[in-house]
RNA sequence: GGGAGCUUAGCUCAGCUGGUUCAGAGCACCUGCCUUACAAGCAGGGGGUCAUAGGUUCGAAUCCUAUAGCUCCCACCA
């Protein structure tokens, strides 16, 4: 069958993908090989492939493939993820541009829709990766919202408080006063606002006329003031700590403290403390033992504890305030200034900080394995600069905030009974916090229409941080530490995480103390942080600037393996990628670089004849090639340096394959090929087909077919990784040699300006023996003696005086030129002589190099001892 | 404000414990070629004071110090 001349990658894709299904290569189960695992970050379920996902899908599917390839039991488990407030988002604005308000909907009626949402638009994501090419074990699709991932969301929630580490304590939440509901840190977008700072003297008590100034943008918030605050050291203010100082129009008499915290520079030195409106004076105020006033509606307006501004919002009360101080001579001056403020992404209301009772997890113990466990190399990252970001976050870890005032997600598992701090439980089910409270209240009549459960839901990371447990074995924590079912068993822990820097630790550091506590073990071995991909011009990819490409069109453009390839070509990891179309067309035309050479093998009649030098040579020259390339990119996956493996790939059948190899076997138009080079060529070709396949799974799946016919279950995809062959350096130094020579005399006949008009006769003397002169003459001749059918005469003849140098020359080169080279030479030679013998007198470098690089460079030296004579003596037989 | 990192060719980046396999790769660029596998190609070519200034050393892209510029993370200023 006669092959395009073009790479048609749409016309193989799915027919690969759905054979490999098919055979069943994706699906794993344990058995007696090693496993390699590899867990999904997975991606919002409402969501669609972007190319973070792109870049971070290629990179896990190449590891997973070439880990097949090796002969590992591979099993890369695929999944989504409910991605609470991210979904219960996009629910909200679907349901608004609906002209229906969440606030209008019970919490059933929302969930329902948000389901809808997730059945509709669930698992989109998950069918654009297998057009990537991502050979997920599709059977363990898992969702963190599925019932059996939930309950081990649950057990972990019981677990962990009848540990004593979950606990019930205040927070500062950010409240947005418009939606009615608080929103996470992602969700508030400062923005620098011109504002007022107002001075504000507060009267101090006890004295005949001292007075202390504040300085605030938010003069409303006095109303609230439980203290007054100074620097320990600040001589202005050190005689008045102890004192109590009067907030104006509440008459409130406040401590003045003194903290380490204040900015002596900042405005007057003097900070009004209101713990209940501001996270920082809330520590402050917990640390001196302050009252909390709340002075705040969740509207925005002000609540009977500011007296006569009561039901009045903020805004206005910070105005007619502003009058009311200075009418009352409190207000020293009102200065202009510039501060950043949080809004709403939703509602582009002024965030206000409110304090909420919220749920959190103690860290401090539970995260000293994971911790541990990093500096001491036992999970390794890559590159191994994120270390150190690492211990610094793990060092100085908080108590970690798991509610979150939404509904869509794990609905916390405490239920109330009364209105009491303690006054709850914690149980899975609604029937047994009954049994529970009704022992813990000593209320033996409870009902369960008494018992009102938690309205928030936990945090996604409380579910995704035992994403490598709970999807092998979800019951795992009820069950207990030891008791893991087969799969987690044999599967854990996994291997590579690849993801991206900014989830560290959100997720990475999380999975790492869920893995310790829950499995005693790391959840995973290496991890691969990814870049992240921007635009050519450095900007994030965005919807707003539209500089985002679809990543389905640039497959259906480049095709999967050119966009795997081209995503790949400038990505070391941990540095963020410039995405450029143009690197997926390198990828595309390398594709049908290889397609081509597919074609021209496959176009080949073999023939019972006899090998010719030039062939054998090339066989030997390319098995050496090979082996060194190989063992460059098995060195480069080893780092994770998967850029690198990549280039090597393509160098090696760019370069080596198509230019040299396949040019010195290629038989003239028309006629045949000898058997043995043939089944050599195909035996080198389904080498590289493996070798390629992690990174172009298509096309190397593909050429695996055309090769040969193939019996059931022999695909590429299953295939041997190959093996480093014996070493045979001499070879590809020769080889090495015969490429410069043949570069010059193409040189030469370029500058002579004889190019493909005279063919060329070579004698090639000293160490470069018979069987590379005739690869030589084949390199520069084949094409001219292709077309004119000519033997090769003698134009130019060559003469290599040993495999160290040689000095091509022609009747045309005089004895002068030749003089000038060989000087040349033994001026290089010279130096570099000088060099080795300063590194071998240096007593440093002798004593602490190793006995092998000491070695290496003896040898050094007297091979350059040898030379230098050997040119002299050339030089004095010409003279 | 605290922490981490970066600066090498037009672009994206390699360069391990200081040395002549070190000044590299890929892409882009320039020149010449539609050559019977491939113009998505072939053959050549140009291009870098290794951010700046000092220092250590026989020797520095590599180690030290300072300066400038850039990036990221965390905390956010009453």
């Amino acid at each position: 069958m006669e092959l395009s001349k073009k790479y048609e990658p749409e016309s193989i894709e799915n027919k690969w993908y759905k054979a490999w299904m098919d055979n069943g290569f994706f699906h794993s189960t344990p058995d007696n090989r090693e496993p390699f695992t590899v867990v999904i970050p997975p991606p919002n379920v409402t969501g669609v492939l972007h190319m973070g996902h792109m870049l971070n899908n290629t990179i896990q599917d190449v590891l997973v493939r070439r880990a097949r390839l090796l002969g590992k039991n591979a099993c890369w488990v695929p999944g989504t993820d409910h991605a609470s407030i991210a979904t219960e988002a996009k629910v909200v604005n679907k349901l608004r541009e609906a002209g229906i308000k969440k606030s209008d909907l019970s919490r059933d009626e929302f969930l329902q829709h948000a389901w809808d949402w997730t059945d509709k638009h669930g698992g989109i994501i998950l069918e654009q990766l297998k057009k990537l090419g991502a050979s997920c074990d599709w059977e363990r699709t898992s969702f963190t919202l599925d019932r059996n991932y939930s309950e081990s969301v649950f057990d972990t929630f019981i677990d962990l408080y009848n540990k004593g580490y979950i606990y019930r304590s205040m927070r500062m939440v950010n409240w947005d006063p418009v939606a009615l509901t608080a929103v996470s840190d992602e969700e508030v977008q400062h923005k620098e606002v011109n504002s007022k700072l107002f001075y504000v003297r507060y009267k101090v008590k006890d004295t005949y006329d001292d007075w202390i100034t504040i300085a605030t943008t938010r003069p409303e918030t006095i109303l609230a003031d439980t203290g007054v605050c100074v620097h320990p050291d600040d001589e202005r203010y050190k005689h008045l700590v102890g004192k109590k100082a009067i907030i104006p129009i509440v008459d409130r008499e406040v401590p003045i403290i003194a903290d380490a915290y204040i900015d002596k520079e900042f405005g007057t030195g003097c900070l009004k403390v209101t713990p209940a409106h501001d996270i920082n004076d809330y520590e402050l105020g917990k640390k001196f033992g302050l009252a909390v006033i709340d002075i705040m509606n969740p509207n925005g307006t002000l609540t009977n504890e500011a007296g006569k501004y009561a039901g009045i919002d903020r805004f206005k009360v910070r105005k007619e305030i502003a009058k009311e101080l200075e009418e009352l001579g409190y207000l020293v001056k009102v200065e202009d200034h510039v501060n950043k403020v949080g809004f709403s992404e939703r509602t582009d209301a002024v965030i206000e900080p409110r304090l909420s009772l919220q749920w959190f997890v103690k860290m401090k113990d539970l995260s000293k394995p994971a911790l541990d466990n990093v500096a001491n190399g036992n999970i390794k990252f890559h590159p191994a600069k994120f270390i150190n970001t690492y211990k610094h976050w793990m060092e100085n870890v908080k108590d970690w905030c798991i509610s979150r005032q939404l509904w869509w997600g794990h609905r916390i598992p405490a239920f109330y009974f009364g209105t009491g701090a303690n006054d709850y439980v914690i149980a899975r089910t609604a029937e047994e916090a009954l049994e529970l409270a009704k022992t813990k209240s000593g209320n033996t009549g409870l009902t369960l229409d008494k018992l009102i459960q938690d309205e928030d839901v936990l945090d996604t990371w409380f579910s995704s941080w035992l994403w490598p447990i709970s999807v092998f074995d979800p019951e795992l924590i009820k069950k207990g530490k030891g008791k893991a079912n087969a799969d987690l068993k044999y599967y854990y822990p996994t291997n590579d995480l690849v993801t991206a820097p900014e989830i560290m630790f959100f997720w990475v550091a999380r999975m790492i103390i869920s893995g310790y506590e829950y499995m005693g073990d790391l959840p995973f071995k290496n991890v691969y942080f990814t870049g992240i991909v921007r635009d050519k011009l450095g900007r994030k990819m965005s919807k707003q600037l539209g500089n985002s490409p679809d990543p389905i069109d640039l497959i259906e453009k480049y095709g999967a393996d050119g966009v795997r390839a081209g995503m790949l070509f400038s990505s070391p990891a941990g540095n963020d990628l410039l995405f450029d179309s143009q690197y997926c067309e390198q990828g595309r035309n390398f594709c049908n670089k290889i397609w081509n050479a597919l074609r021209l093998v496959k176009g080949w009649n073999v023939s019972d004849i006899a090998q010719p030098d030039s062939s054998k040579v090339a066989c030997e020259w390319f098995d050496q090639r090979l082996n060194v390339a190989l063992g460059e990119i098995n060195d480069h996956f080893d780092k994770f340096r998967i850029s690198d493996a990549l280039i090597t790939m393509y160098k090696l059948i760019w370069d080596d394959f198509c230019a040299w190899y396949l040019e010195m076997i290629k038989p003239g138009f028309e006629a045949p090929i000898d058997k043995a080079t043939h089944d050599k060529t195909l035996e080198f070709f389904e080498k590289l087909s493996i070798i390629m396949h992690p990174f172009m799974p298509f096309l190397s799946e593909e050429i695996w077919h055309e090769l040969r016919p193939r019996k059931d279950k022999d695909y590429c995809i299953v295939a041997k990784w190959p093996v480093i062959g014996k070493a045979n350096t001499v070879i590809l130094d020769k080889f090495a040699l015969a490429e410069e020579i043949v570069t010059n005399i193409r040189n030469i006949r370029k500058e002579k300006n004889i190019a493909n008009k005279v063919p060329v006769d070579l004698k090639i003397a000293g160490t470069v023996d018979a069987a590379f002169d005739s690869v030589i003459v084949k390199l520069c001749n084949i094409k001219s003696m292709e077309r004119s059918g000519e033997k090769p005469k003698n134009a130019f003849s060559f003469i290599v005086k040993s495999a160290e140098f040689f000095i091509p020359f022609t009747e045309q080169i005089d004895v002068a030129s030749e003089k000038a080279a060989l000087k040349k030479e033994l001026e290089y030679t010279k130096g570099f002589l000088k060099s080795v013998d300063a590194k071998l007198s240096n007593e440093r470098f002798v004593s602490g190099a190793k006995p092998n690089v000491l070695e290496l460079e003896k040898q050094k030296q007297s091979d350059a001892l040898a030379k230098i004579k050997l040119i002299e003596e050339k030089l004095a037989s010409l003279n």
